[in-house]
DNA sequence: CTCATCACGGTTTTT
DNA sequence: CCGTGATGAG
């Protein structure tokens, strides 16, 4: 039976997966069935008899890459060998691998993300004196991130740095490192300066589809256009009302472009919906339409009705968060909903520390994605360092990470002692070091020599060991011991032997999943370097098991993609959706608020949830909070105010407890 | 060189 | 209110 019969496919679907040659445009809105078609059109391919290896599928996130690798696997009934599903960046770390000395960078290479990142700039700044300008290494780290991707300039910042992104860019080289925006800019430049890697790409990847296609950057859309512009069968997915990551490039004038390219291109518009209430998507609708930059489009559904949107305007955010605690609990009894079909979707992470406690103290399971990823937290990062040097000495930045973590009584002064060898002789700071324990005229004193010749016998030892090939996950068991992690772990946090054994718990999980790793039979690459590229690109904490069944918390962002029966939308209020401090940065960010407050709407498939708070804690003082001019784009007729006095009582919700209780025995 | 104390600020969103 | 970074004493 082929894939085309698929009777879950309606026809523009249907023929969308049934288009592989030649350009193909499928503006797919919200809730469309674009997971189902893109997964569908792969699945024809291998059909046809096309090699998985010929198709190369882009996504944006990693765990979307993840799932389209698996759904395609479910629908051809085995892991599909070959197919190359990932995102931009890892593809791009991928050609990298191959064609990186044509940039002039060695093959061993370290990827460094944001916290490496703004080290770096610090670094730069350091070594030209430019003393300690605490401007905002933020936004001087995301200057750079658009200079560098082609779409910003220095012209109209201050002139000094232009000077520090040279240095930056000196030394991300010297490090033999590359940031994020390399990932992308370095494949571009390599292949349009030689034709024959080029070739060599595009006869491999002669099947190209691009999934959240609005999320992508101008760069990415170059490299892009290099690797499909020949074959021309290229497929992207999208839709201009979810583009949400602007301020990380993401462009949705792409689609134009695409148009432009590639005028032969098939458009293909996917506006049935098949998540959400009419109520629901009646209001989306109404919502986006107040956006002048878009494309016209109109979802409609089938199915009719639902109930109202919800709102309510609570005293402060514990009263806001108790709420939401309660509509859940009321709805689980009343409706046998379980947890996991609930969405609690906020602006910002911090919004989300309020309703974490609440939810703590009545006892409602949930769980948290975005915030801090666990690779980046500071005990696992230390480990990962100590990984990057002993594959790349010359990363300086990780060096300094480690070389006095755990204590080792190595410190300021022998550090300028090395940084200035370091300097005078062009050559890392683990090669100033090296040359500084041995040279006869050295100008440490003793102690310095020998607390820094065991730390560098130590990356000696184990740099060995990681070239024998021993097993990842136990040479690194006895890093973590030979240094007494846990000595230090205990030393850091004297008051709190809680904490220092929350963070060995961590680097014994991390140590667990290297384990799980090298055994995993789906890993071609089993190196160290390609286990460590690959968490560097995973800052979204992996979806785990012992997930399900709790509620889910987490920032609007976080959430494209999914879909709850029921969603919260709390703390929709001025000043938060739509954000200062994104329309302080540009007028013109009030289209993509609104995106923003789409996105959020079109997750949930039969009730909404909305409030806002009256007074609001913000840092130290308490603020009259306002309610979003968002909600007033509305229909009216859509929304009811919840009054307390129409929910469910205490009592009430005790009695039904008790029914539940009893009806489980 | 390490430790303690103090001041400060809280990053919108993530590969 | 809590965690991080700078600064100064031992």
């Amino acid at each position: 039976m082929s894939v085309l019969d698929n009777p879950l496919l309606n026809p523009q679907q249907r023929e969308a997966v049934d288009t592989i040659e030649g350009p193909l445009l499928i503006i797919a809105g919200a809730g469309s069935g674009k997971t189902r078609t893109v997964t569908c059109r792969i699945a024809r391919m291998l059909e046809l008899g096309i090699p998985p290896e010929a198709v190369l599928a882009l996504t944006f996130t990693n765990k979307a890459a993840r799932e389209m690798a698996e759904r395609v696997a479910s629908l051809i009934g085995k892991t599909s060998r070959g197919l190359t599903v990932s995102t931009f960046h890892a593809f791009g770390v991928r050609l990298l691998r191959d064609h990186i000395p044509l940039a002039g960078w060695k093959e061993n290479f370290s990827i460094y993300d944001q916290g490496d990142k703004i080290s770096l700039i610090k670094e730069a700044s350091r070594n030209l004196r430019a003393g300690s300008e605490n401007t905002d290494l933020y936004r001087i780290a995301s200057l750079f991130s658009a200079v560098k991707t082609g779409r910003g300039r220095f012209e109209g910042s201050d002139m000094p740095l232009k000077g520090l992104y040279e240095e930056y860019q000196a030394l991300l080289k010297v490090y033999n490192a590359v940031d994020f925006d390399d990932l992308i800019v370095l494949p571009e430049m390599i292949l349009s300066a030689h034709s024959r890697a080029l070739e060599k790409v595009r006869d491999t990847y002669r099947y190209i589809m691009v999934d959240e296609f609005q999320d992508t950057s101008a760069a990415q859309y170059r490299l892009l256009h290099l690797l499909g512009s020949e074959h021309r069968n290229v497929c992207v997915v999208g839709d201009d009302d979810q583009s949400i990551y602007s301020w990380r490039g993401a462009d949705y004038h792409n689609i134009l472009a695409f148009e432009k390219d590639f005028p032969e291109v098939k458009e293909i518009k996917l506006e049935q919906n098949y998540r959400s209430t009419g109520t629901i998507l009646t209001a989306a609708n109404n919502l986006i339409a107040h956006n002048k930059n878009r494309k016209s489009k109109e979802l409609w559904t089938g199915s009719d009705g639902g109930t109202h949107i919800e709102l309510f305007s609570p005293e402060n955010e514990y009263e806001e968060a108790r709420y939401i605690a309660r509509i859940i609990r009321e709805l689980s009894l009343r409706e046998r909903k379980t947890y996991h079909d609930f969405g609690v979707l906020v602006r910002a992470n911090s919004l989300t520390a309020v309703i974490e406690e609440v939810f703590l103290d009545e006892g409602i399971p949930y769980r948290v994605s975005g915030g801090m990823s666990f690779f980046q937290r500071g005990e696992v990062k230390d480990i990962i360092a100590y990984l990057r040097l002993l594959l790349n000495g010359d990363d300086d930045i990780n060096f300094l990470r480690i070389i006095n973590t755990p204590r080792r009584g190595i410190g300021r002064t022998t550090l300028t002692r090395i940084r200035e060898e370091s300097d005078l002789k062009k050559q890392s700071l683990y090669s100033s070091a090296q040359a500084l324990v041995h040279a006869a005229d050295t100008p440490l004193d003793g102690r310095a020599i020998k607390n820094l010749k065991e730390f560098l016998d130590l990356l000696d030892d184990f740099s060995l060991r990681i070239r024998e090939r021993n097993k990842l996950s136990e040479t690194v068991r006895l890093l973590v011991d030979r240094v007494e992690f846990w000595g230090f772990l205990l030393q850091e946090h004297p008051k709190n032997t809680q904490v220092a054994k929350w963070k060995y718990d961590n680097i014994q999980r991390f140590i667990g999943m290297i384990d799980a790793w090298e055994r995993d039979p789906d890993n071609r690459r089993k190196d160290p370097w390609a286990f460590l590229n690959r968490i560097t690109l995973t800052t979204q904490e992996e979806d785990g098991q012992g997930e399900q069944g709790k509620v889910g918390l987490m920032t609007i962002h976080a959430a494209k993609g999914l879909e709850f029966d029921t969603v919260f939308l709390p703390a929709l209020e001025k000043g938060i959706l739509p954000h200062r401090r994104s329309l302080e940065e540009n007028e013109s960010n009030l289209e993509e608020e609104r995106r923003l407050f789409y996105v959020a709407i079109t997750r949930a498939m039969n009730r909404l949830f909305i409030t806002w708070c009256r007074k609001r804690r913000v840092m130290r003082e308490e603020i009259e909070a306002e309610v979003s001019p968002f909600l007033e784009e509305l229909p009216k007729d859509l929304v009811m105010y919840h009054t307390p006095e129409t929910a469910a009582k205490p009592e009430e919700v005790a009695a039904l407890f008790e029914a539940f209780r009893a009806a489980r025995k």
